[in-house]
DNA sequence: CAGGGCACAG
DNA sequence: TGGTCTGTGCCCTG
């Protein structure tokens, strides 16, 4: 295949700083040298260079397999003469896709940009559901129809859990209403010629890469990079691939063998199994080198599937742990599993389940499978404790080879092996740690782990947490996420940072089988009295949020569905992500709310009362609710104010309400309400947030008009004098909250101009530094000594006299010096 | 040992 | 040279 020139063509999935760093490369075909240059001195420690070329590496072969490059023609003739007058129609040209003779007893269509359409509702959609998961994307999951998207992703899962490119094609072949388009099909077989191929394997603590095709084997030893890192003359040919036989997935109903096979049940009545060369040809890597080998393999447009071949490796010592017997693990759980040891082996991927469907119990079911040292990861001190006491809760581990290391836990365990919770950040951080928690850091970095845990893994691609990759030697990695989704697109980094992803869980499919909760959606508009719109048409982009969560129509909304839901017993929790509409709401109603602010113990008290008294069922939450909060008694959600577009925060608020413990009950509905002002910007944002939740199958009912609002007693501003008011002190508090008492008188003057609530005065985007918590007012703020600019200068004057270089006063350029002085340092 | 400082994520 | 705010975790100090 010749690469094109791709200047013009946006590659999909590439992250930004990849792009920019790609830039920088003059030309494609220096990939090979520069794929070098930057690995060796990678080596040991994970620089911010390595990860940038990694980064460059990805978006090689990203770029190399672009579904683009293989367009999709029409049969000359077929075009009509109109067509071609609506240019972007093109694609939606479907005339050349024949239907076959037999397509009403067929359950999809392929087009040839590879997307595939399931009717959901075919007899034969059950068949095709499960390896349509396996090698494509699932896009959109109503109710009816599904749609699928091919991508490199997707196939470099699918050969990974062990499809052939052959077997994709002939299984799409057979089960699509139309002929498959045959770009479609070179595409995969294309992809199937690169990806899966390679394996780094592990056995017996010797780094072993393997392959099946007998051509790439002797190129991969005439290569010059990776010929240094071999051991000489440890060929090997072994006559057999690894099978799943003999390895029992604990608390599964059955061999795992049977699950394994049911997935390839499809492909097996053709032929193949035994053809296509059983043989695997493989030669030892140094383990100093792995991560070299690895990177130049990706460089290769080989990306190398790591395996564990955990049976076989004598060298780790075992880990006493099981599942406890009564613990039955739920089908789609099982399904992940064997995904993962599909032939026996231990892969590295991704597994996405929503929240409350047992991920952690996945995670801790794989644990158990491999039996050997495990490192969990997860995003907060608090759930870490989680991970431990569900550790605790399912298996038999001996409590005593299982510990936490966070900041206010740093034991190990005292036995040979056994299990560590850690935090990303812990073992992230590149500051000066205190002494035990960097002994402890080497514990974590000297030995060698069986499995990797990544709770959250979508955090992961961030530049900081990417490093854990590189700092802990782990055989195979399991992400675990509700939400594989990030605004930024560095999502796809992750299938080559850990693994692609092993299985996504259908939601509806979940909740129809009552192991998530049904949830019935809503977005509630709230117009805006028109003194408010008012404000809110003249204010800065910045304020208009504020305007749009504080609108009393929204307040009053929230009121009535308050009280209606507490009319029958349910508990509420408000998110609110500005903290000082939280406040706000939150005295007003007279409930109690959490924020950032406010203290552990606090929140146990305010967390416990919820959950236990019957006097309180409504909570008002922060951000802080959004991840880590276990709040399982929450039956009812409203959202006042959220994040931007932020789809991941609108999936992870619903899956606080998708656990809820009365899920089971007869005819139990869980509530998602969003409140949105209406004709603001927040309508545009919600319908992004909504995307995600939509394509899994949830359908947002809009509500213009809450049956006998205006009948509701006691409704907070009622008059034109109360939302007055409520303007009036908006502006007055939310000034003095934070701000000096100049910028008061200001601010009052600066109202038409719209720079009320957060504009600091005097120079325009003067970083000063950050205003001090509310919580904690501290005495410079009574004495109004806050004056930013003054504060700033004086800051950088001491410095200056202190002799120090002077300190750049901006995020971006702390960041660069702190850049070079790390640099330096190495 | 609580809270400020700092760094980072989203 | 520029997005802002909020939340979280770790380290250090009074």
């Amino acid at each position: 295949m010749s690469r094109k020139q791709k200047a013009k063509s946006p590659t999909p999935g590439a992250s930004k700083s990849a792009r920019d760093s790609r830039a920088s490369t003059p030309d494609s075909s220096t990939w090979p040298s520069a794929g070098a240059s930057g690995v060796d001195d990678q080596d040991e420690l994970e620089t911010t260079e390595g990860s940038d070329e990694l980064s460059r590496l990805i978006a090689n072969n990203v770029e190399r397999f672009d579904i683009a490059d293989f367009p999709y023609t029409l049969r000359p003739g077929l075009t009509d003469m109109a067509s071609s007058y609506f240019q972007p129609a093109y694609k939606r040209d479907f005339t050349a896709l024949a239907l076959k003779p037999d397509h009403e007893n067929l359950p999809m269509w392929i087009d040839g940009w590879g997307k595939i359409i399931l009717e959901n509702f075919h007899w034969q959609a059950p068949r095709v559901q499960d390896f349509l998961i396996t090698v494509a994307e699932p896009t959109s999951r109503p109710t009816f129809m599904h749609e699928y998207k091919l991508t490199i992703h997707s196939l470099y899962a699918a050969v990974s859990v062990g499809l052939s490119p052959k077997d994709v094609v002939t299984t799409l072949e057979r089960f699509s209403k139309n002929g498959l388009p045959p770009n479609i099909a070179q595409f995969i077989t294309e992809c199937g010629r690169s990806y899966g191929k390679v394996k780094l394997v592990l056995r017996n603590t010797k780094y072993f890469l393997e392959t099946t095709d007998k051509a790439l084997l002797q190129q991969l030893l005439r290569d010059p990079e990776i010929s240094v890192c071999r051991v000489q003359g440890t060929e090997a040919t072994r006559t057999s691939a690894p099978t799943m036989a003999g390895l029992t997935i604990a608390g599964t109903k059955e061999a795992a063998g049977g699950e394994a096979r049911g997935l390839y049940s499809l492909l097996n009545d053709d032929d193949d199994d035994a053809d296509d060369g059983d043989a695997t040809h493989a030669f030892e890597i140094k383990d100093d080198k792995v991560s070299a080998v690895a990177a130049r393999c990706l460089a290769l447009h080989y990306p190398a599937l790591e395996e564990y071949d955990f049976r076989n490796d004598n060298v780790n010592p075992d880990l006493e742990i099981d599942l406890r017997p009564a613990t039955q693990i739920r089908s789609y759980q099982e399904r992940c599993l064997s995904k993962m040891f599909g032939n026996g082996r231990a892969k590295s991927g991704i597994i996405v389940l929503p929240c409350g469907a047992g991920k952690t119990l996945v995670g801790i079911t794989a644990a158990c499978t491999i039996k050997k040292g495990i490192v969990v990861l997860a995003t907060g001190s608090m759930s870490a404790i989680q991970w431990r006491d569900e550790f605790i809760k399912w298996t038999n581990i001996d409590p005593s080879s299982i510990s936490i290391f966070s900041s206010d836990q740093k034991t190990p365990f005292t036995g040979a092996t056994g299990v560590i919770v850690t935090t990303y950040s812990m073992v992230t951080n590149t500051r000066n740690r205190a002494h035990d928690s960097a002994k402890m850091m080497e514990f974590l970095a000297s030995r060698e782990w069986g499995l990797m845990l990544l709770d959250e893994v979508h955090v992961v691609p961030a530049q900081m947490f990417r490093r854990v990759i590189g700092s802990i030697k782990a055989h195979s990695k399991l992400g675990l996420t509700a939400t594989l989704l990030r605004e930024d697109k560095k999502i796809d980094d992750l299938n080559y940072l850990i693994g692609p992803k092993l299985y996504e869980a259908n939601w509806m499919e979940l909740s129809q089988q009552g192991h998530i909760a049904r949830v019935q959606c809503a977005e509630v508009w709230c117009p805006m009295p028109t003194e408010f719109y008012d404000a809110y048409l003249h204010a800065s982009p910045r304020s208009r949020t504020l305007f749009c969560a504080m609108n009393p129509r929204k307040f009053q909304a929230c009121q009535y569905l308050i009280k209606y839901h507490e009319s029958w017993g349910d508990k509420i929790i408000v998110f609110s992500d500005n903290v000082y509409a939280l406040e706000v709401y939150a005295r007003r109603m007279m409930k109690p709310f959490l924020y950032g602010g406010t203290s552990l113990s606090e929140r146990q008290e305010v967390l416990n009362y919820f959950c236990n008294s019957p006097d309180c069922s409504t909570l008002f939450l922060s951000k802080i609710g959004d991840t880590s909060l276990d709040l399982t008694e929450a039956t009812v959600l409203i959202q006042v104010s959220a994040q931007y577009g932020s789809r991941r925060q609108e999936a992870q608020r619903l899956g606080r309400v998708l656990r809820a413990k009365r899920r089971n009950e007869e005819g139990f509905n869980a509530f998602f309400y969003s409140l949105v002002s209406k004709d603001t910007v927040e309508m545009v944002y919600s319908s992004k947030r909504q995307v995600f939740l939509v394509d899994q199958g949830y359908a947002f009912r809009v509500i213009t008009q809450l049956k006998n609002i205006e009948k509701t007693p006691d409704l907070a501003f009622a008059t034109p004098e109360a939302r007055r008011e409520l303007l009036q002190k908006m502006l007055v508090e939310s000034e003095s909250s934070s701000w000096k008492k100049e910028e008061e008188k200001e601010a009052a003057g600066l109202l038409a101009d719209g720079n009320m609530f957060y504009s600091r005065g005097g120079k325009p985007g003067r970083k000063g530094p950050r205003a001090p918590r509310r919580t904690a007012g501290t005495l410079g703020e009574l004495s109004g000594g806050q004056d930013m600019a003054y504060v700033e200068q004086n800051k950088s004057a001491n410095k200056l006299l202190k002799g120090k270089k002077k300190a750049p006063q901006n995020d971006f350029f702390r960041a660069m010096a702190r850049e070079k002085d790390r640099r330096k340092k190495l």
